[in-house]
DNA sequence: CTAATGATGTCCT
DNA sequence: GGACATCATTAGA
């Protein structure tokens, strides 16, 4: 029995530009979180479905009246993540991403389950769930992860972390990528509703809805 | 399969 | 006070 090798820490460089090329990168990576008891399982998952949103202009964006006590992490370096109550309920997951004083963040909207699918379906509270849909959709992915707001300011690019990018592994192909509309920002009006900025993986089946 | 609906708390004006 | 980057359930076609 030989144990894969660790994955690498997602770089951060790759987070630190364009957002939509940021986007590409992410999707097939992996999200981590380390267990919360000492016998409890890692959980680990493939990134499969991102939305973008990008700067102060972008009128769904939570940084469109700038920085706020809640969103003033989208003001900061990239590769930290955001995390905010949503619906007063449902925790959702961005990562930071553009240079410093340029506010952008990806929403992790869907992650395919891979390691620890007991803990994810222990944290979701629905026993008879089914694997692919333990974190398909961004409430789901924080409820799934054990996600809240204290996550906010997390490092997310750190080799340390509990919560934490890696990258697939190097043998992994890379995902063929579909774009859409991004959802629920309709009060934003156009052209914010119809950029294609929703990005996911063609093939996965743990994807939030479908898309184009 | 689609459409409608209620639960819920924080944020910003 | 209004709106919200959602989800699960229910009812109906």
């Amino acid at each position: 029995m030989t144990r894969p090798p660790p994955l690498d820490p997602f770089p951060r460089e790759q987070l630190a530009g364009d957002s939509l090329l940021a986007a590409r990168a992410l999707l097939g990576a992996r999200l981590l979180r380390e267990p919360d008891r000492p016998d409890g399982e890692c959980r680990v998952g493939r990134i499969v479905e991102v939305e973008a949103y990008i700067g102060q202009e972008d009128r769904a964006s939570h940084a469109r009246m700038g920085p706020t006590q809640r969103n003033r992490v989208m003001f900061g370096p990239p590769g930290i993540a955001y995390v905010y109550l949503v619906y007063g309920m449902h925790h959702c997951l961005n990562v930071v991403t553009e240079a410093e004083g340029r506010p952008a963040a990806l929403l992790i909207r869907a992650v395919e389950p891979l390691e620890g699918l007991a803990a994810m379906r222990a944290a979701r509270g629905r026993p008879g769930i089914a694997d692919h849909r333990l974190a398909a959709g961004p409430g789901c992915v924080g409820a799934a992860f054990s996600l809240d707001r204290a996550v906010t300011g997390t490092d997310l690019c750190s080799r340390t972390a509990s919560l934490r990018l890696a990258s697939a592994p190097p043998d992994e192909p890379a995902p063929s990528i579909i774009t859409g509309p991004r959802i629920g920002i309709a009060y934003a009006g156009d052209p914010w509703t119809s950029m294609p900025w929703r990005l996911a993986v063609a093939d996965s089946r743990a994807l939030s809805r479908r898309i184009a």
